[in-house]
RNA sequence: GGAGGGGUGGGUGAGCGGUUAAAGCCACCAGACUGUAAAUCUGGCCUCCGGAAGGAGUUCGCAGGUUCGAAUCCUGCCCCCUCCA
């Protein structure tokens, strides 16, 4: 049976790409962002205000899913987009990256994974067979390989070695998933490592691409590298990557970092980002992202963002938001994560517009003017102190 | 009228002679969050100087006293609460 996937490029601005992804649950505009619904949801959101807010296709967590409820009480019950009410493309992950955020809870070999069940303690290993396997269960329309996902600091020899497993599980998830019934209706994507030495991210994009697959990603990026580091090797690996598949660039959420990837050739990104953020009060603006909980929204009667067509900037005042935060209502959360979604949606949208008619570049520097990230030195003192105490 | 308990920083509440400008929690003020162990975490929170380290000055109902030293002990006063009449 022919493959029920494919990629069309659009259109082209120097490095940036507009493109289709046809799947067998529609065709989803690129560069596209996909919010991520870890554990079956987008938290706080329903499905049908995720599409609205501007999201064609969702990723959704093999880890997560297979400890709860389960892959097989998945299956049974529909797959994935039956049994979250989601009609359009899903793209699941593998699992690999919960190898690498959950410390002391795994242990990765040569072969695979063992870890600890976050949930209940219980002992479980993924190899890249299972791991695959576990995503044809699911149901999605693009699954992952299992990978190894290394912190930023690691030593070189530490991420070759990461980034040859990755390599062999690549193999045997294309073996795995070739003879799966599941083939005809999911594309299997393979992930590039390499830290961010330029020779491995080579080599790295070499192994990767002789391998059938029907997309590439960009694995190991946004773990703690400075963003001139994780330009620097987005661009590197987009550059050696096939021009006719889609390029997926993991993890990777923040306005800048969007309009930065996209200029160098990415086609697909995910990331919690704008949705936990969201829930802890931080919403994103033209000017930068602001903290809904600082005194002066206090009795602000005017939306957050007048230029924003978000649910909630169209029907309440960031006083109400700035209310619903400080007596901790969950409405606060909802219409958080919809602003937050929808600005980041609404930015791709803006972005493949400009590149269709030529004008991207335009539209970046136009971008770069008006947007303050936040600072570097800050963002790194405070993830220090976040491990620190995650640890302890 | 009789018996007992208590008054601590915005709130609550530890402390009961020095290591206490005074725990913890809450509130408040700020910051962070990048393939979600996240509606989480980190700072700050008497006043003044300092970026910080730190320094100086005022604090534990009020007024006296004991002591080298008091939120902590003593005396008086003012409030509050519980039980019995």
């Amino acid at each position: 049976m022919e493959k029920q996937f494919s990629f069309r490029l659009r259109h082209t601005q120097g490095q940036a790409r507009v493109g289709e992804l046809v799947t067998p649950h529609g065709v989803v505009a690129t560069p596209a962002f996909m919010p991520v619904a870890t554990q079956a949801t987008v938290k706080t959101l329903t499905p049908e205000e995720i599409t609205a807010a501007g999201a064609g296709i969702i990723l959704g967590n093999a880890y997560h899913l297979y400890l709860r409820p389960g892959v097989e009480a998945v299956h049974r019950l529909g797959g994935l987009h039956r049994f979250m009410s989601w009609p359009s493309p899903i793209l699941t992950d593998s699992g690999g990256f919960q190898a690498f955020s959950m410390g002391s809870l795994k242990k990765v070999d040569d072969d695979g994974i063992s870890f600890q069940s976050h949930v209940d303690g219980s002992r479980h290993r993924f190899t890249p067979q299972l791991a695959t396997r576990n995503q044809e269960g699911l149901g999605a329309d693009i699954i992952m390989c299992l990978d190894q996902c290394i912190a930023f600091g690691a030593d070189r020899q530490e991420i070759t070695r990461a980034m040859q497993r990755t390599h062999r599980w690549a193999e045997i998830c294309c073996e795995t998933h070739v003879l799966s019934d599941q083939a005809p209706f999911q594309a299997l994507f393979g992930i590039v490592q390499g830290g961010t030495f330029p020779d491995l991210r080579a080599e790295s994009a070499a192994a990767i691409t002789a391998l059938p697959f029907d997309g590439f990603a960009i694995g190991g990026l946004a773990v703690g590298e400075s963003k001139e580091e994780m330009y620097r090797v987005t661009e590197l690996v987009a550059d050696l990557l096939p021009a006719d598949k889609p390029r997926y660039l993991m993890g990777v959420g923040s306005p800048e970092d969007l309009v930065e990837s996209v200029a160098r050739g990415v086609d697909m990104c995910d990331c919690v980002l704008p949705t936990r953020v969201a829930r802890n009060g931080a919403l994103f603006t033209r000017e930068g992202r602001v903290n809904i909980t600082n005194r002066r929204f206090a009795e602000m009667d005017a939306p957050l963002d007048p230029e924003c067509d978000c649910y909630a900037c169209r029907n309440f005042t960031a006083a109400y938001l700035w209310h619903l935060f400080k007596a901790k209502e969950i409405l606060g959360l909802r219409l958080a994560s919809l602003h937050n979604l929808r600005f980041i949606l609404r930015l791709m949208e803006e972005m493949r517009q400009a590149i269709a008619q030529g004008r991207f570049d335009r539209y970046r520097q136009g971008f770069w003017n008006r947007y303050r990230p936040t600072d570097e030195k800050v963002r790194q003192q405070q993830k220090q102190k976040w491990l620190a105490a995650r640890e302890g």
